[in-house]
DNA sequence: GTTTGTACCTGTCCGC
DNA sequence: TGCGGACAGGTACAAA
């Protein structure tokens, strides 16, 4: 679910809402997510009191520096964070916010932060599948997991030699070098195959037998597909939303992802979908062929 | 070293 | 209406 727009879309209104304010509490509602330190004692005295510095993207991770202290959260599949007022009802906590409150989809919460103004940044996740962990500001950046990841795709570094240099023998699919997250950052499997239908390339296309051409398509369209979704802050066909509970505007937008059976946007053949390295992918049946 | 498969969880949807 | 099974946007780790 979240992808590069999504989390972007995330970073930048939490600069604008909680940037300056101070963590005053946090409820651990499922304790599993947090998985460094273990132990929510340890993890609490960390942060209590500090302040938000900043928040920043780094892949679809969200980076909140508190003090001397970042506190990293990924989403993974089905989470998505909110920022509201929560009241404890009996088991469960009712958002003060209608928009909020009446979506099912934030029914999930399983972690709050809770900040000076009386204000809270809740994580929902219907599969618990999210993490958080907690750094210290001087060396996440030196951490594997981090130093392992490749370039994102707005930043100065992502040239198309680095891309290019990165891909061309790699002998898995297309869609599979999309996906890895050491080579480009952000992409996840609704934006690769929208990527890779605008680049008008087979999915299942071994990256090493890619043309020069069909390389600098999909080099393009990278950019173009991910600042779309930007622009329309991010999809919500599923359960998705922005820290103020609205849904993105991408979904109008998309041209292939959950449109099998459907005719394509461009040329009006079927859209088809297969499996490829455990993930599913549609894309045109024409207007993408393999050679 | 590289690529593919599986586990992590639970909600939702579809067919019977 | 109710139930069982398939399926779901990501990633770490194990296995091939």
């Amino acid at each position: 679910m979240p992808e590069l727009p999504e989390v972007e879309t995330q970073v930048r209104d939490l600069k604008k809402e909680i940037k300056g304010l101070t963590i005053k509490d946090i409820i651990p509602i499922y304790k599993k997510v947090l998985k460094k330190p273990k132990n929510f004692k340890l993890f609490k005295n960390s942060i209590l009191n500090k302040k938000v510095l900043d928040i920043e993207r780094l892949g679809k991770n969200i980076l909140i520096h508190a003090g001397d202290k970042v506190i990293l959260i990924h989403q993974k599949i089905a989470g998505h964070i909110l920022y509201s007022k929560w009241i404890k009802k009996g088991n469960n906590y009712i958002s003060e916010d209608k928009i909020i409150k009446k979506d099912p989809k934030n029914r999930f919460l399983i972690y709050l932060f809770v900040f000076n103004n009386g204000k809270m940044l809740g994580l929902c996740d219907p599969r618990k599948f999210s993490k958080i962990e907690l750094w210290s500001r001087k060396d996440i950046k030196k951490i594997k997991e981090i130093k392992k990841l490749g370039e994102d795709p707005f930043s100065k570094n992502f040239t198309f030699n680095y891309f290019y240099g990165k891909i061309k023998n790699k002998n898995k699919s297309i869609k599979s070098v999309l996906l890895d997250q050491s080579i480009v950052l952000g992409i996840g499997n609704i934006y690769s195959d929208e990527i890779l239908w605008q680049a008008k390339v087979h999915p299942t296309k071994k990256a090493k037998e890619l043309s020069l051409n069909e390389i600098k398509e999909i080099f393009k369209a990278i950019k173009q597909v991910l600042r779309e979704g930007i622009k329309k802050r991010g999809e919500s066909f599923s359960d998705w939303r922005d820290i103020f509970g609205k849904k993105g505007n991408y979904d109008k937008y998309k041209k292939v992802f959950k449109r099998e059976g459907l005719s394509c946007k461009r040329c009006k053949s079927a859209i088809l979908k297969t499996k490829i390295s455990g993930r599913t992918s549609r894309f045109c049946s024409n207007c993408q062929k393999y050679d």
